[in-house]
DNA sequence: GTGAAAGCGCTAACAC
DNA sequence: GTGTTAGCGCTTTCAC
């Protein structure tokens, strides 16, 4: 906060009018001439006066500000939904005060804690494992929440998240129509809805098509390219009669590949391989992958304006969106 | 801002003190007495109440928020950047209003003009282009600000960048180490002085060793994967006498690598390749790129603490800070 | 050590 | 249509 900058009543000296009346003209509220509002704002222009925005808050008890916290905006998955976030908000007249939380429950309660004392309008959240939605729970009576992703079942809070039953559905279509007979899934994490719902879809492709299929189990709270890596390896070593391999998450795939990679296996030729995301990575030369797209900037309009409604018209009860999914054809999937 | 929230006042009649003890309970000031403040503590504790940073700010005239504009969170490099920096400046009692400029110079200044009406204490901008800086002018007599990255000579502003020159020099070294006695430069940007600084570290140990040189020029306004892919195609099209590529960017050297892989040139077999500022893109299976490391959380933290510096005790004049790179070998170089 | 009171810069009744 | 004034919730002199 600068200090030595100008404030309403200095416009309103040099306009020569009340400052209630430059007040009026700069929040474009009625009970004003259009000719004292355009004098008074040719004399805003003039001095480069820019309201006090912290002043308007305390008085309209309004900050349009939006908490959000994320895992980390420097995985490619939390980055690109942030920056839609940030550019949607700030394209419906709100800011964002970004944190990470670095993936840890305790952070997150901090972190709402700390929105909440800056006076946020409303907060965004991915929750970070089954225990932030308890800690989420104390917050919800004092602010409006909308979280993005959905781990648990049964959530009653506003939330926007991706058909993840469908994606998986559609990518495991996708591999049979490619003549595949034996498709593995390889990172499920039992303790998250998100996963049941993905390992759902997949399996009922394989029921109705009387596919052979594998769930292989991933025991750590993440998913990541070293999960990914490690599941595969260890399916590798023995025999494996799978033409296909869904992998539950992009990091995961990528991990797999490696492990693919390293045992000789080639993909698409001996092996086809699909995510879940369409994280960055995917696109990338060499990596080139197969997977789901979250449409991001969906999410994003979706989570925001979720917000903004609960925000402006505050209501009991919850909203729930579920948007499509849809499948990226890249190079690691192939006929049998 | 919730609304129904407890005041100062509320929580000053339930401690039977004033809102001023309970101000200075709250504040951590001098002037009261240690019985008092740990009793009003308490209070607050037992009613779950969070004071209002809006009033306070406007109260002090200081918010203790600190604007950051990038480029794009979604990219890699701004992602992690953008990470470390807002996790470092919360260690510091600063939250972080983070804003994309989608890489537009209009865009940077509507958005210093935003974040000054936000009252931030201050600012630290990736500038877009050479353009920026004009834009930036105006407001430095405003804001502190510090720059990240440099590309324009005589930056006369505070601003925190990596030692390009070293950077490519180590890079250079390195592959002449290798034995390898030719070696081009791709992706030069001549109007930008990160990059001419790189092309220079590079000259020069060629110089030094009498290694044959070449500088391929991008002359777009950016670096990316594309415009490395369509250079190296180029430049892989007629006969290739050099048996390394110094890549000005990691994106550059990414398309390098798929323009190589095109050709059935063998990455480090044929040709090795290195690239700079290893963004998480080069740690991927499959990619595995040897690069020149910028220090993300050494250039964050002094990002931060020069802002909160110039904040806390504002002077004349501007510093610099030039970060050490660092060589980070993985699997694109190899011994002639 | 404690409390009363005057702002911080703005908005929004309420008069005129 | 315009101006006056009382807050918004906090900090901070200034008395006591």
């Amino acid at each position: 906060m600068a200090g030595k900058n100008l404030t309403i009543r200095d416009i309103a000296k040099l306009a020569g009018v009340s400052n209630a009346s430059v007040s009026r003209a700069l929040t474009g509220s009625c009970g004003i001439s259009e000719k004292t509002r355009k004098h008074v704002l040719k004399i805003c222009e003039r001095e480069r006066y820019t309201a006090n925005s912290i002043a308007r808050s305390l008085a309209v008890r309004k900050t349009r500000l939006l908490g959000c916290i994320v895992g980390s905006v420097d995985n490619p998955y939390m980055g690109q939904l942030a920056c839609q976030i940030e550019l949607y908000a700030r394209h419906k007249g709100y800011n964002l005060i970004l944190c990470n939380s670095t993936n840890k429950e305790e952070h997150e309660v901090q972190l709402m804690e700390l929105l909440l004392g800056r006076q946020v309008d409303g907060i965004i959240i991915t929750p970070t494992s089954r225990a932030s939605y308890t800690a989420l729970e104390h917050f919800l009576a004092r602010i409006p929440v909308v979280v993005i992703g959905n781990t648990i079942t049964n959530l009653r809070y506003n939330h926007v998240t991706v058909d993840n039953f469908k994606g998986t559905f559609l990518g495991a279509e996708y591999l049979v129509s490619l003549g595949h007979r034996s498709i593995a899934y390889v990172g499920y994490r039992s303790e998250s809805y998100t996963h049941r719902l993905r390992a759902q879809g997949y399996q009922s492709v394989c029921e109705t098509h009387g596919v052979k299929s594998l769930l292989i189990e991933n025991k750590e709270a993440a998913s990541s390219i070293e999960r990914g890596y490690a599941l595969a390896k260890e399916l590798f070593s023995g025999p494996f009669p799978y033409t296909a391999i869904f992998a539950a998450t992009d990091t995961t795939a990528l991990g797999v590949m490696q492990a693919a990679d390293e045992a000789g296996i080639a993909i698409p030729g001996d092996l086809s391989l699909i995510g879940f995301d369409n994280i960055s990575y995917c696109a990338l030369p060499r990596i080139n992958l197969t997977t789901i797209e979250q449409p991001f900037s969906a999410i994003a309009a979706s989570a925001v304006n979720m917000l903004i409604g609960t925000i402006e018209s505050p209501q009991e009860g919850y909203a729930q969106m579920v948007l499509e999914p849809s499948l990226i054809k890249r190079g690691t999937c192939a006929a049998v």
